[in-house]
DNA sequence: CCTATACTTCGATGGGCAACGAACTGTTTG
DNA sequence: CAAACAGTTCGTTGCCCATCGAAGTATAGG
């Protein structure tokens, strides 16, 4: 017996969903409060269509705390949609009104209390560059040159080693797909920056704004690479 | 701006039309009721149907008499029909219990407007084997070796390079899940087929039959190891 | 003309499902 | 612990749209 495509492509055929995949088809993992901004829609609407997209196989989720971060479970499914998208254009469809996501969003800001996006991305590289890090299967340690480097910095790292909270964490970055480093480390750096004026909050919003000084001292204090940092 | 993919995708997911295009999947052109009752739908719902398919160019229709012949649009059409067949088949939805005419449906059938199914795979795994084609990334090509040797089966091979479309495509066969020969080769070789009455078509049906002389006649020409073929 | 056939249009019906408010579980933080 | 936040479940609402009966248009052949 053939196979149905019109379960598939009906599962594909709501806007909503499709604005969701649409939102996924970067490669990024997205979390479904995220998802439901990006489709204008509910939580509790979105939670209903990604447990669909999920239950069909389209979509592979993947829980880390109390987030759930979406993605297109394959190869194919990404091609599938490419194709879709290549015929919805050359057929003459409408637009899709796409928000397009801040772009100071996407180079600096707040993922709880640690720094994410590109920012976040560069340091992660740099620190792992130095072996200061070290990253076995899932889990990443502080290394002894690590803990040297961070004393020297001023950090009571054996003070940190006592806290429930792990010192070093990934955390996968939903802009730039990659993971910067979170934990009591993580949040360290970033009330550093913040304390050394490098870097300030913006109101209201999760962005965070580096000065061109602080930029350079940043860049300089964790051996960063300038040309990763826009 | 992207198009959006949901107005196309929720046309096919409606269970009726991808009948529809299912049945168009042939490359044959039906007529209205044809393509109704292969939808087990009725006339007028079929027509509301086949409205909406043409008016958003998936289908293109010719008038003739008091028929009205309907057809998928293009390749791409096809090409991404083909696409959610796969993508449906992996992702492993429900499949039925197999009838009696499914293993004639697995063995060859016609896809679009080139041979698909176990004789197809067959005939692309010969043709690499013996480098008429090769295998590149992602894209296929006819060799030189390959061009000559369709040019003695009075294969017009420099008006084929001048069309359009593509003279070798790799297409992915859904219920093999391998590679099989589209384009307009693809296309010439079940022509031939056809024509030299080695195979013939089963009507209202997607199923290529071959004579048991077209079987030893076709891997003969195409040097295809019994073995493969049942 | 008349009849048969092919297809369309109109209107009414009904079912499926997207959407959201409210209330729940589970996680993190202070 | 409480509060804030992420995500889910449940029940309700409303609407889109596939479906078909009935009637209308168009073509073919007597």
């Amino acid at each position: 017996m053939e196979p149905d495509i019109s379960v598939i492509s009906s599962l594909i055929g709501d806007r909503a969903r499709s604005r969701i995949l649409m939102a996924l088809m970067s490669g990024k993992a997205l979390t479904a409060t995220e998802l439901a901004c990006e489709a204008e829609i509910s939580a509790q609407t979105a939670s209903n269509h990604l447990s669909k997209l999920v239950g069909s196989n389209l979509l592979v989720v993947r829980k880390q705390g109390r987030h759930k971060y979406f993605q297109l479970a394959n190869h194919q499914v990404a091609e599938t949609l490419e194709m879709l998208l290549n015929l919805s254009s050359t057929l003459g469809s409408q637009k899709i009104t796409t928000g397009p996501a801040d772009p100071d969003l996407k180079k600096s800001r707040i993922c709880y209390d640690h720094l994410a996006g590109v920012t976040g991305v560069a340091l992660y590289d740099a620190l792992l560059g130095q072996e200061m890090i070290s990253e076995n299967s899932q889990n990443i340690t502080l290394t002894e040159r690590g803990e040297l480097f961070f004393q020297k910095k001023g950090v009571a790292v054996d003070e940190l080693k006592k806290g429930k909270r792990p010192i070093c964490k990934s955390c996968l970055d939903w802009s730039e797909r990659k993971s910067h480093l979170a934990g009591s480390l993580g949040q360290w750096i970033l009330e550093d920056a913040l304390a050394k004026q490098w870097a300030s909050r913006r109101l209201d919003s999760r962005v965070i704004t580096f000065s061109k000084r602080g930029v350079s001292q940043f860049t300089r204090c964790y051996q960063i690479e300038p040309g990763s940092f826009l």
